[in-house]
DNA sequence: TCAATAGTGTCTATAAGACATTATACT
DNA sequence: AGTATAATGTCTTATAGACACTATTGA
């Protein structure tokens, strides 16, 4: 009897009884691109802030989407044509502010992905857009996405010192050299050399598959790599560049 | 014109005409007592899961709350009579089967509280009770709340690593003992003495206050300190018990 | 003096910082 | 040979682990 209870007031429970804030997800997107951070955004095509940069996100499909990652990876496909297969949740902002349209609750996700083979498919996307990070910070974005930018941008940084996040952000196979970079660029701060081939060479993270073409063309040709399988889930027990 | 385009859309805009999520706050608290780290848990009063044990939280009410941190606090002290002013967020869930409801997100908080001063005051709560952290795990709660425990904990467990969390689980004054014992149970790891005590005492995070009597009441007294001004935020570099 | 708890000394192991040196390619 | 880039050697420094030792209290 408690059981039918439960089953009569779910039958006639109704979802709009309560008002209930808006809750959409938002994604920020970072790559390397000469030599620089870059962000993806859209023009807003729509009310509110309609012309003003975003990051790209939306609502749930309450019929489709199964979970808020899906809503997170089918928003970040159907606006920008990227497919990023590791999404990481940032934080959840929510507050009467943020949007015109009264309370809202966003969940801020977080990737990286290489350069090359978005970008082609970015640019047939015309409201799409990367962004150097350092003049999107300039930008007026849509909402607080200027303030989720720093979100993602301050967890990139702190994760960088203690995972190997930078890993997604290179095409493979990269040099040791190319690693360092996008570490270094993740980071904003350089790091030395030799602490890093250490630190990665004992982690024993990567898989060696050929030498390939120095930077810039010129010198000794380096060593290629490959990640090792699980490596991406690899954690370091002391952070980096302190 | 654009302007008032935008405000053209906001006035006719209807919150309800597209189907949305539940949304949700929960919280996980935790304390140390007995040598136990225990969670406060609330038995459900309503429909859905009437009866089954849940963490603390609910609905964000648009009129009073003005961000999700708000909402949080206000549904811990209402529910449970206990005021944790530095709740700190875990992650969100939203899927389509964790609420009978229907498709819901709920953002969960964590935050650690010394025993005493809430215990008297949950105790006079007939539903609120603080679990072991063990036994909790083996009821059946509602929800997905079980597994909402899991994160919790994991989480507090890594902080507990590099951070000096378990600060805040403690009554002022405390002894290096007690210290490291909050360490030891939040992180279910036992900690050498003169490590901990090398590592508290080089980031200079505490002020002595004077001596106390020792633990079990035998043996040689204890200098006893408080967190100075600023410590709850310090970041060790190096990851701690590994 | 013994038991119990608080607190210190000291050696080893690990890994990062600094920076000099060697290696391999192209022109 | 000269230059550019890759890779390594090695000394120093910082801090954790291990564990023995001393210090201070009450019975």
């Amino acid at each position: 009897m408690k059981q039918s209870d439960e089953q009569a007031y779910l039958a006639s429970y109704n979802r709009q009884q309560f008002d209930a804030p808006l809750y959409s997800v938002d994604i920020a997107i970072f790559t390397l691109h000469d030599d620089q951070l870059k962000v993806l955004l859209v023009q807003r095509g729509d009310f509110p802030h309609k012309g003003l940069w975003s990051l790209p996100g939306g609502f749930v499909d309450l019929q489709e989407d199964t979970n808020i990652d899906i809503t997170a990876r089918r928003k970040l496909l159907t606006k920008t044509g990227v497919d990023a297969p590791l999404l990481e949740q940032v934080v959840s902002v929510g507050n009467k502010h943020r949007d015109p349209r009264g309370w809202s609750v966003t969940t801020l996700y977080m990737a990286l992905i290489p350069y090359a083979p978005s970008a082609g498919f970015v640019d047939s996307v015309a409201d799409a857009q990367w962004w150097p990070l350092s003049e999107a910070l300039t930008l007026e974005l849509a909402f607080d996405h200027q303030q989720l930018i720093q979100q993602a941008r301050q967890r990139l940084q702190h994760k960088t010192a203690y995972t190997v996040l930078p890993l997604h952000v290179l095409k493979t196979p990269f040099s040791l050299t190319q690693l360092q970079q996008a570490f270094e660029l993740l980071m904003d701060k350089k790091l030395e050399k030799k602490s890093f081939r250490r630190r990665i060479a004992n982690a024993e993270l990567l898989k060696e598959v050929g030498e390939g073409v120095p930077a810039g063309g010129k010198g000794r040709p380096a060593a290629l790599y490959i990640p090792a399988p699980g490596s991406e889930r690899h954690l370091f027990t002391r952070v980096f560049g302190d």
